[in-house]
DNA sequence: CTCCCGATAT
DNA sequence: ATATCAGGAG
């Protein structure tokens, strides 16, 4: 059994040698607004980000802000969203959030985990994503690629999200949380993929334990 | 645990 | 054909 003293070296290692990799990633959600990265964020669920740009670069257009989202009727959304996959239900959830947003929040995005989550179809994954990006807010990011790296490489036996990110927040620093799972995002989409993990380019591959299994 | 769900890579 | 993609709710 691994300490936690060694795995946070691994994990500083790690990060070290990720973080000048990926500097600038053009692949990612794009937003003008707070609001906007909420709703892209959403809608990114079994999604990749190129499809949600996609659809939201003519979204964004038609919909500027949570009233429109509220006025607009449900079956109309959904045909607006339908490219990115559950659209039922994240035009239900993007419906519901942009009503609450208008009812408690002045139409405007809350800056707390507490409140966001309790935003319908906002989880911890989504809150953190959001809290991070425009309220500078420290937080693990747990994906599907952060739950596979992070099993990969050792850092967690669990599989519930919650749980995961509380085993990496132990390892690092926390103004290193954020760009640490952004990293994981990034390093699990471009080698450590989810099929066909490309070890033979991968430039952790030896601070990573799966490579002997 | 299951369901929601279209598009792409393998 | 099947697994998977910046998940969340019931």
């Amino acid at each position: 059994m691994e300490s936690l003293k060694k795995k946070k070296q691994r994990a500083e290692k790690i990060f070290e040698i990720l973080d000048p990799l990926y500097t600038t990633e053009k692949t990612a959600l794009k937003y003008s607004t707070p609001f906007e990265l909420l709703v892209s964020t959403i809608l990114s669920a079994q999604c990749t980000d190129e499809r949600v740009n996609q659809v939201t670069k003519v979204l964004f257009k038609k919909y500027k802000g949570p009233e429109d989202f509220v006025k607009a009727p449900i079956s109309e959304l959904e045909e607006d969203i339908r490219p990115t996959g559950f659209f039922r239900n994240k035009a239900k959830s993007i419906k519901a959030c942009s009503q609450a947003l208008v009812e408690k929040y002045n139409g405007e995005v809350p800056s707390t985990m507490e409140e966001l989550i309790k935003l319908p179809g906002v989880g911890r994954k989504t809150a953190n994503c959001v809290l991070g990006a425009v309220f500078d807010v420290p937080g693990i990011v747990v994906d599907t690629h952060v739950k596979r790296l992070a099993k990969r490489l050792g850092f967690t036996d669990n599989t519930d999200p919650d749980k995961i990110e509380k085993d990496l927040e132990k390892l690092l620093p926390k103004d290193k949380w954020r760009r640490f799972s952004d990293l994981l995002i990034y390093h699990g989409r471009a080698v450590c993929k989810s099929r066909k993990p490309d070890h033979a380019h991968c430039p952790i591959f030896h601070l990573c334990p799966s490579k002997e299994i």
